[in-house]
DNA sequence: TATTGTTATACTCTATAACTATA
DNA sequence: TATAGTTATAGAGTATAACAATA
C-alpha cells in the first residue's frame, strides 16, 4: 500500500523547489543589515524577553557547540546580544537580545514579513486554503507515527 | 486597500517558519554522502546530458563567479563533474556530470524524495489541494505584475 | 565522571580585487 | 573595451579534538 504517498511526494517536490527558490535571495536580504545569513537565523531565534541557551541554540541550528561560541562572538561584538551567566547552572550561559537587538530583529522581521508576488497572486480562496494546509502541516509536527 | 494581502502574509510566514525547520537537517543529509550543502546545490541543478556554463550556474545560485570556481574544483577533483571548453565561445566553461555524477545525483535525489512525516499526514484532500496551489505559485513565476 | 562552553585547527563557503584569455 | 573564468586574499561558517570550569 505505498502508493499512498505519491501526494505527498508531490508537494514535497514542489516545496523543495520553491524553497531553493525563495532561498537564492536571502544572503542579499540579510547583507542589507550587515548581517550573514546565519547571524540573521539567529537574532530570530532569539525572542526578546526570552533569555536562550547556548547549548539549546546549538541544538536548535543543528550544528556543534564550538560554532555557536563564534556567532554569539560576533554578534555580542556588534552589541545586538550578550552573553549572561545563568544562576541555576553556573556552567550554562542565556543569550538575550539587548535594546539594539530588539531593535534590529523588529526591521528585519519586518523586511521578510512582505511575501514573495508569487504568493500574493494566489485567489484569496486558495490563500486561504494553503494557511489552514500549512497550519495543520506545522502543528503534525509533534504527534506520535502511531 | 492593503489588507487583501493578510492571507498571503500568514502563508509566507508559515512557509518560511516551515523552511526553517526543515533546513537544519539538510547539511547531515548532504553529509551522508560527503557533499557539503552548497556542493548538493550544485550537483543538482546540472542535469545529466544538459551542460551548464559556470556563469550560469554563478547566476542561478546568486554569488560570486570566483566562488563557483571553487565549488567546482572541489566537484571536479572527486570526479563528480567535468569542466568542458564551449566550442562557440572559447571564454566559456560548460560543466557535465561525469557518470559517477549521474549517479550519486539519482542517490541524492532518491534519499531527499522522501517527505516529511508531518506532509505525509495530511489528509489525502489536503495534499491534492497543495499540490495544486503549489504548482499554481510556481507557474506564476515569469508572469509580469501588470 | 559527565556536561557547558571555549580554544586551536583545518576545511569549505563567500566576496572583492587584480589578472588572463578571449570577444 | 567588455566578458568568462581564475587567482590571491580575507572573513565567516562549520566540525573535530583538547581543554577549563562546573555539576
Amino acid at each position: 500500500m505505498k502508493s499512498t504517498n505519491s501526494d505527498a511526494c508531490e508537494a514535497w517536490k514542489l516545496l523543495l523547489k520553491f524553497f531553493f527558490t525563495q532561498r537564492a535571495g536571502f544572503p542579499s536580504l540579510a547583507a542589507e543589515f550587515e548581517l550573514s545569513p546565519a547571524q540573521c537565523h539567529v537574532l530570530h531565534l532569539i525572542e526578546p524577553g526570552r533569555p536562550l541557551a547556548m547549548g539549546h541554540l546549538a541544538e536548535t541550528l543543528s550544528c556543534d557547540a564550538s560554532n555557536v561560541t563564534g556567532l554569539v562572538d560576533r554578534l555580542e561584538s556588534r552589541g545586538l546580544i550578550r552573553r549572561q551567566a545563568s544562576s541555576e547552572d553556573r556552567r550554562q550561559k542565556v543569550l538575550e537580545l539587548t535594546p539594539a537587538g530588539v531593535r534590529l530583529r523588529a526591521t528585519v522581521a519586518e523586511r521578510l514579513s512582505n511575501p514573495p508576488e508569487t504568493l500574493k497572486r494566489l485567489s484569496e480562496t486558495e490563500q486561504k486554503m494553503l494557511v489552514k494546509i500549512l497550519r495543520h502541516v506545522l502543528q503534525n509536527k509533534a504527534e506520535t507515527t502511531k
